[in-house]
DNA sequence: ATACATGCAAACGTTTTGCACTTAG
DNA sequence: CTAAGTGCAAAACGTTTGCATGTAT
């Protein structure tokens, strides 16, 4: 699977990038199976939801979906509840912006990421911090308490728009 | 102030945990201060409500004090409006839970601290993590983001909830 | 006295549902 | 053919605002 070294050291472009392909082509196969084991249809619209998460690197919303596909006979409620459905198959989480917007992703069957996060133009960049799960784990079991989930948001102010916050200037 | 000494290593029981009502106090001074500069008013529905918020120990969300409070010549826009100013006075933050729902809680004047969340009882254990501080630092440095901010909770289960648990069996 | 504060009701934006029509299987 | 899927419009929901009334200064 993953296959190259798993050191201690902080992952900032993770393995998982690469091969996006083979990845996108595992959750459409998960797709199709969960239709067919619940019994449901597939159709274009729900084809096509699917697909524009695949093609995203980010955490999108409902309207960014609608509005990117109203033009190809996919309606806002479709939209809505091809991603409830999505839910339901554990394919895709849904997480909340800092407004408490919903916003989506696809769900990875790849190691924990956190999220580093700009408030100048939204872009989530993901990072692994293996170190920093390590030292979770540490304190967790010294106060007695089980870890089952974790969320870990960094905000700030990101590589480009800080270039172009000083080029204003 | 937080005189103990500030080594490297975790804090489970952060120093500031001892002393609530001195900050409390100061908390209410602030709120007088910015309202003499401000050239706003003191009302009595707007004490209530600071008052409700220091007196909790978790994040609350507008409906919660405004149930506490309607019996007391408290309506939910008063809250609202309320809340609305605290947080520009700085006093007050505003975050969101898992449902996207605002929830509120006094801004600290004191060092930033992650959650422990208890999946079971809810009840929210503070800690401070110095390690993870420093990682932080140093990740955002080497990929040039600039952090303002960063939110992070561990949920699972904790020490007493697991302790009945198992005497449940 | 006079701004500021309050609370009702109504506007708002987003998420969710009811229902008649369409379509995949 | 028929149960599931779609999309419209409308309900539901939490948040926010307009306005007449109340009140701290």
């Amino acid at each position: 699977m993953h296959s190259s070294a798993q050191h201690d050291e902080l992952v900032y472009f993770p393995s998982w990038t690469a091969g996006r392909n083979g990845y996108a082509d595992r959750i459409r196969q998960l797709f199709q199976e969960y239709h067919q084991k619940q019994g449901l249809r597939m159709t274009k619209q729900r084809n096509r939801i699917l697909d524009y998460l695949l093609n995203t690197d980010h955490h999108v919303d409902m309207n960014e979906i609608y509005n990117a596909l109203k033009g190809h006979g996919v309606g806002k409620v479709t939209v809505f509840r091809a991603l409830k459905m999505l839910q339901e198959a554990k394919l895709v989480e849904r997480v909340h912006d800092s407004d408490g917007r919903a916003r989506y992703e696809v769900q990875h069957e790849r190691p924990h990421h956190d999220h580093l996060v700009c408030v100048q133009c939204g872009r989530i960049q993901e990072i692994q911090w293996p170190q920093i799960e390590k030292i979770q784990d540490k304190t967790c079991k010294d106060v007695g308490f089980e870890r089952t989930f974790h969320r870990h948001e960094v905000s700030g102010d990101c590589k480009d728009c800080r270039k172009k916050n000083t080029a204003a200037k």
